[in-house]
DNA sequence: CTGAAAGCGCTTACAG
DNA sequence: CTGAAAGCGCTTACAG
């Protein structure tokens, strides 16, 4: 189909060695010819054959994003959808290529990231960590491939990119107090994830330095019901609360909002903080206080950090925390 | 690093042809040394190195999802999500991987997608159809990679699966009128777009046939400004509006509802059909009638069209259109 | 049914 | 600086 190296070496009338040291950009090619070749491979659009590439040099130029949830089930929607858009250009821009994988589905076991991992069709992985399979992490680890996270898992230290939760949360909780906010509860996400703790502390920390009561915390699942059900049990108990502490966005606030109004609630009478921004918010007639996280730079960052590794210089520090930006509405 | 079909050979006592024939389930080896062979593929974990295969085979194995929209921008948020996820796990069980590429930004023509092609790492591409770059669409077609559209194009015809919009519309507007509703007005997104023009010739259809005046039309594009000004302006040129048909949902519906609601309008006064259902729809305090797209099965079937083709069956029809089920809140 | 050999299109020592 | 040759791990005629 396409043009091979051996044709571009007989056009440029050099060896196909000479015409792969242009490609690799390496040195110890005289001036005159490698412009010849250049010239050459410009004129006629040539692309190497990746395949053949990849089984010489045993690198494929494509890297896996590991999806931490699987279809239908995604928290905050548009998060994860913005992260992979923002890596996929990133890894575009280094000549590479991305491959989505998502989480293994029952009695599938095979496919998918096992396979590839297996195969080597994939250099390195970007992986969101809130939900991983230690079976599949062990794989990839003894398969000496090389990876970074989004999100910093508890389980495991390494590499990670991911916002400062807790100062994120502690910022909110201050602009809450600074509107004259007393009586502040919280609705939180599963304990199980590292950044829950971390917001949770944030919340705790300033409520607690500015001699508030900390203790109207409430965890739930991410399911609509769940969080609809604890956001009516938390007014039922704490009926004087007059603002409310969300630490995740999405979805999950709305069922909350939809609780609280179906409860009688006017939501124009309670302040709102909630911790991952969203567009949504802007349809909205009541106030809340967000933390918007740097998504383009997080998936941007994450790449790079890879693509540090694969070049065998890994960063000095495991973690890399990108700071939130505050949002008045 | 990993075993290769070397080993297997020496392993089973076979020629390095005879494991390959097996692997790739031909005819003609004997019972005792497929099974013989198989156990040891099993019991070693043996999986062929793709970068080989594909050299070889001249397949690579993995497919391409090109997005309509580059990043920040995307209509309908979660439809293009569901799309990629529906299409990565069908992929998978056939054993293959799903590339996802990004529309190229500005001053990086050479990544991505063409870089893709040129370099055969894609066997087959599954293209969001509503917005194509004709440079590209040359490209792939003259390098004959087969491919498959996710919505109608209009200016190429070829294989796509695609949703019944002129059905969805027509039930959605009989809903209206069923409810009683008789001034009904629309709000369209941009003309350019084929199932635009379909979904607008159903309200006109069911419109004229219930005997009911069909001119209030305005297009708009799908950026928020923009439909928030036409909402204004349509509910400032027909004050009597009763119900308004949006032939769009996600954010594109909610600025309009803002953009009315901004108006002085209640939203519990007025009747709503929206094409694209929503789960933000759930969260809202007023009645709306959608038309649900089947996101999933056209995903599958997308993928499955596109395999057939690989395969050397392409389906006799071009279009493939899916029924959409009408959701009432 | 079985296997030796050539070939896919690159890269990488190596010798000159 | 340059090029001939071997090798990456598969698949595919082809001969037996």
């Amino acid at each position: 189909m396409g043009l091979t190296i051996k044709e571009i070496a007989e056009m440029a009338q050099v060896a196909k060695s000479t015409v792969s040291k242009v490609l690799n950009g390496q040195k110890g090619i005289s001036e005159e010819k490698r412009n010849r070749i250049l010239k050459i491979i410009q004129e006629v659009n040539y692309q190497p054959n990746s395949a053949a590439r990849a089984l010489s040099k045993k690198q494929n130029g494509t890297i896996g994003f590991i999806l931490p949830h699987e279809a239908g089930y995604s928290l905050s929607g548009l998060y994860w959808t913005e992260i992979v858009t923002a890596v996929a250009s990133e890894v575009a821009r280094h000549g590479n290529n991305l491959m989505i994988i998502t989480p293994a589905e029952e009695g599938e076991p095979f496919h998918n990231l096992e396979a590839a991992i297996r195969s080597h069709v994939i250099d390195g992985l970007i992986i969101g960590a809130e939900q991983i399979d230690t079976k599949n992490m062990y794989l990839i680890m003894s398969e000496n491939i090389p990876f970074v996270f989004i999100g910093q898992n508890q389980t495991l230290q390494h590499f990670c990119v991911d916002v400062d939760n807790q100062e994120g949360s502690e910022k909110i909780i201050s602009q809450l107090i600074d509107h004259g906010y007393k009586k502040i509860a919280c609705i939180s996400g599963p304990q199980e994830y590292q950044y829950t703790r971390e917001r949770l502390d944030g919340f705790r920390n300033i409520m607690m330095n500015a001699g508030l009561e900390a203790g109207r915390v409430f965890h739930t699942s991410y399911h609509e019901e769940d969080a609809m059900k604890t956001a009516t049990t938390l007014i039922e108990t704490f009926p004087d609360t007059d603002a409310i502490y969300i630490t995740a966005g999405g979805t999950f606030a709305l069922a909350i909002f939809d609780a609280l109004r179906f409860g009688g609630i006017s939501l124009k009478d309670i302040g709102f903080g909630i911790f991952d921004d969203n567009k949504i918010f802007d349809f909205l007639d009541f106030p809340i206080i967000t933390a918007e996280q740097p998504i383009k730079q997080m998936g941007t960052l994450a790449t790079k950090i890879l693509f540090d590794q694969l070049a065998g210089n890994p960063p000095k520090e495991f973690i890399h925390r990108l700071p939130v930006n505050i949002v008045l509405r």
